[in-house]
DNA sequence: CTAGCTGCAAAGCGTTTGCACGATG
DNA sequence: CATCGTGCAAACGCTTTGCAGCTAG
């Protein structure tokens, strides 16, 4: 896979070292299917390079955040979480009884964000949402609790 | 103003008890024109009553939280903060260059919620929503620097 | 009276930072 | 070889918790 090519040049580009331990940290990351934290990573990273710091993980997360090759995200009350960014933008649904998470397509926000900007002036980044709530299965669930019962 | 009795009915009838602690860290919350962190709280509960304690302002608030009187949001990467639930469902434009907070209208929201119901089945909380992005005056001073110069 | 609430102090946790060594380019 | 990145350990700040005394109902 040369996926991991482009990235290390973004990093070269812009007087960045390449070391192992980043590119490590960088495909955690990229085969992490959403978002995950940053002792995830750790964790991950580990598994092959035993002798990783967590404190280099925050490092590295943070030149990424500042190349915008990754988001930082505050999940409901927990850990903040991480993300690699694709180049769509895109949204999570995330049930907060179950935790599922699930895509959003960015076409839902297309006139939400035109709506912002006409009406306000404001230029809304609107381009890697959370929406909590609950999804069908639960419910169903629910509304089978209350009903029948 | 009686606008603190209808709360105390719900702390009581939940089980509550009312303390002068309690009360003033409402009337924070209340007489807050938006989000505010707990030690925020703590530093005006304290002109009127300067030995309460941190911790009874978390205990209070997680008390709040639970009878869906108070939110609590992740400001960015920032501190929580809290802020007190109008009936209303309202929203929060925040510029991530000056740092201003705009009120923004429910009815933007109305069709993305029901658009996402609709086709996912997800049925989204979008009573309180935070936006980061771009404000008017500093977009336009964005477009001064890149512009003339 | 008795449960619940409080202040205090200390622990807990994720995150950040200082430092000297080691690796990268 | 100069610089940047790393591991380690300690600091940091917000939040939570244990505890004994107090207070609202």
């Amino acid at each position: 896979m040369s996926c991991e090519a482009e990235t290390t040049t973004v990093l070269r580009d812009h007087g960045h070292r390449i070391t192992p331990q980043r590119m490590l940290i960088l495909s955690s990351l990229r085969h992490a299917a959403g978002h995950i934290s940053a002792s995830d990573i750790l964790e991950r990273v580990q598994r092959s390079y035993p002798y990783v710091d967590i404190s280099t993980v925050y490092r590295t997360l943070s030149v990424l955040k500042d190349l915008h090759l990754v988001t930082e995200t505050q999940m409901g009350g927990e850990n903040a979480t991480f993300e690699w960014l694709g180049p769509e933008p895109h949204h999570h649904l995330i049930c907060r009884k179950c935790d599922q998470v699930t895509l959003l397509d960015h076409d839902h926000f297309t006139e939400l964000a035109s709506g912002i900007l006409r009406e306000t002036g404001f230029h809304p980044d609107i381009d890697h949402f959370a929406i909590f709530g609950l999804c069908a299965e639960c419910r169903e669930a629910n509304q089978n609790e209350s009903g029948p019962a």
